[in-house]
DNA sequence: GGCGGAAATCCGGTATACTAGAAATGATGT
DNA sequence: ACATCATTTCTAGTATACCGGATTTCCGCC
């Protein structure tokens, strides 16, 4: 499992897409970061046409901002847009529970065994940037069960903004999705109860909301308050 | 209401991207219709760099297919397709019923019965086009109600690929969407009882699903079943 | 006369050029 | 010394040029 998320289209415009979608979910690019069409396709080797491109998808997901004649930016999304999004996404996987649960089969439960496994060993060897990543993937995974190609895009682009989410509202450092409820998702779908699936899977969701967004208004992230914070410190550097 | 379904961003592409969205989901341009770049362009005044950007949104949007080195064409659901859109549409509906009973209130009361009226009328007029438009319309404005943007912006999608699917597999010119149908959702919302709301939205849309698609496996189009049918007449033309 | 291949044409993928608006930087006056 | 305005630079929006692959057309051959 190489790959990241989402499996791009077109071999040139994809690998942009792929990269800078990889990127932003991982945390690399944080929110508000440029993303200039010039340096991005100097960078890949390929003209503005293409980040154009890439750029415009990554727009539709949510992911960047692209205002009029501004340049992009990495999305920083609102706390209403992440209470938005996580709604659909309970909704959404409420039902890939329910359809996984009606198919279910043994070679789901071990793909599914082998992938928190995969988690857990990347838990415990302290690679947090992988856990995160492979979080996700479960998800889309599961999706992938269902048979539904358009629930899989949908639940793959509502996977990848959580994350953004996470790496604005969320405490950092912080293991998003607990290996244990992946856990007991594959425990009652492999009972076969798809109602005991779909009440874990919104559980778990709405867990990893309460962890990423928190329960309180937790208002936007104030510059005034936050440079505040760090005046005692510059007195210091001062004297 | 002048506008369709999607309110669009940018104010040149967006513009060839709403028209082509109308015309396709009013079924002006049927499923399998070349959309060369240049010709659409010329068209539209613009460059083919625009007409390229709607296009590849529309390809996200599933209303058209964009194969690699080949002419963009209005999509030809398949079958498969058809149910996949038509599950996660039961379930968006589902959602946004749900939604919508909880934040119900009279402003919402009095613009669902406006818009009902209206497609009385359109349907007493005979106006078969408005009809189809307006059915479709109710479903986004309802998603609208909900306050959710992703919401919105889903069910959109998938009430305008269900109207494709419709000009591909259901009989032409019957109303999609029974006028009845969404009295009852209506009422069901006015009586602030949810779960009735939801029922009765996940009933029509069953509906709408089985009036298009047909209970039936119902088979692809199979060319030479289609032609084996006209054998008779070609004979008769011979004689 | 229908079939297969070559040439001509069409058209999509990408790079690039040009324009103009936004942001950054510096100059000027109070 | 600060604010305001001019200038410069950056960068997005769009058109267009060029290339190569796909499609169609047409001609000669069986």
């Amino acid at each position: 499992m190489q790959r990241g998320i989402g499996a791009s289209s077109a071999g040139r415009g994809g690998r942009v897409y792929t990269v800078l979608q990889q990127a932003i979910v991982d945390q690399a690019l944080p929110p508000g970061t440029r993303l200039p069409e010039d340096s991005i396709g100097a960078q890949f080797g390929v003209s503005r046409t293409i980040v154009r491109a890439a750029l415009q998808r990554l727009a539709a997901d949510g992911l960047v901002e692209m205002k009029v004649k501004r340049t992009a930016t990495v999305a920083r999304p609102s706390l209403e847009e992440a209470r938005a999004v996580f709604e659909v996404r309970r909704c959404l996987e409420r039902e890939v529970a329910r359809l996984v649960a009606e198919k279910w089969n043994d070679g789901f439960a071990a793909r599914l065994a082998a992938h928190i496994a995969e988690e857990q060993q990347a838990a415990d060897g302290g690679d947090s940037k992988a856990t995160v990543r492979l979080a996700a993937e479960f998800h889309v995974k599961l999706a992938g069960m269902s048979g539904n190609p358009l629930l899989v895009r949908y639940v793959t682009e509502v996977v990848s903004r959580c994350s953004l989410i996470l790496s604005v509202f969320g405490r950092p450092h912080q293991s998003e999705c607990a290996i244990g409820e992946h856990r007991t998702i594959l425990e009652a779908l492999a009972a076969g109860d798809a109602a005991r699936a779909a009440a874990a899977m919104d559980h778990h969701v709405a867990l990893v909301e309460r962890r990423g967004v928190g329960g309180e208004t937790a208002a936007e992230p104030d510059i005034g308050e936050i440079l505040a914070r760090y005046l005692p410190l510059a007195a210091v550097a001062d004297a």
